[in-house]
DNA sequence: TTCACGATTAGCT
DNA sequence: GCTAATCGTGAAG
């Protein structure tokens, strides 16, 4: 996709997108954009696969352990990045939800990549098929270049932000549990774009 | 200070 | 399907 047609044709959301229930902004982030502007390339690709992390009655939440230096992010303002380091390798991208002072994020697990692809593929070496650039929580912050010098980022001041289609096509949203936990497996809170290509396999 | 563990991935069987 | 890689976090001592 041309860059000056995705810029043109999606827009930044006010705050109030983001204040909003964390099940409902994780179904409302489908199939909107997530763009950087690193210093070099403007990476760009659609959110297709998210999971919703409670603040509370979610035992799998890292909210679920009050506020710590490292959830301190999760308890701020909505619209902001909660990006942590999981298995001391990968990075993960979490959209922070709700209110100020209620923790509520938005995991982003997949993503369809739209600019900035030979950018993405540098990032991910060794990979082939375009699917496979960004169909994991992992896989999508190394192909966008997302680090932790983004957490507690404002998404709506860039270089990192949302951006919403102005004519977002009708998308079917199919919801089931969440991938990887051991707690709370029960709470149906994946939301993925039926039938896309890019969304993580299990 | 110590320690068990995890919202994953890639590679091998 | 199974597992190593690899280290920050938070709870316990």
């Amino acid at each position: 996709m041309e860059q000056a047609t995705l810029l043109t044709s999606t827009y930044v959301p006010r705050r109030s997108f983001f204040a909003r229930p964390t099940v409902e902004l994780a179904q409302n982030l489908l199939g909107t954009v997530l763009l950087h502007r690193t210093p070099r390339e403007l990476l760009a690709a659609r959110i297709v696969e998210t999971e919703a992390y409670l603040g509370e009655h979610d035992l799998a939440a890292h909210s679920h352990a009050g506020r710590t230096p490292r959830t301190r992010v999760i308890f701020g303002a909505p619209g902001h990045a909660y990006v942590f380091t999981i298995y001391g390798m990968h990075r993960c991208l979490n959209v922070v939800a709700e209110p100020d002072g209620t923790p509520g994020c938005v995991l982003i697990r997949a993503l369809e990549p739209l600019c900035g692809v030979a950018a993405m593929r540098v990032n991910r070496l060794g990979v082939e098929r375009l699917a496979d650039l960004a169909n994991g929580p992992g896989k999508l912050t190394s192909a966008m270049a997302i680090g932790m010098q983004q957490n507690g980022a404002d998404l709506l001041a860039g270089p990192l932000t949302i951006r919403r289609f102005q004519h977002q096509r009708p998308i079917t949203i199919q919801a089931t549990p969440r991938v990887g936990i051991s707690k709370s497996r029960d709470l149906i809170l994946r939301f993925l774009i039926a039938d896309n290509e890019c969304v993580s396999h299990r």
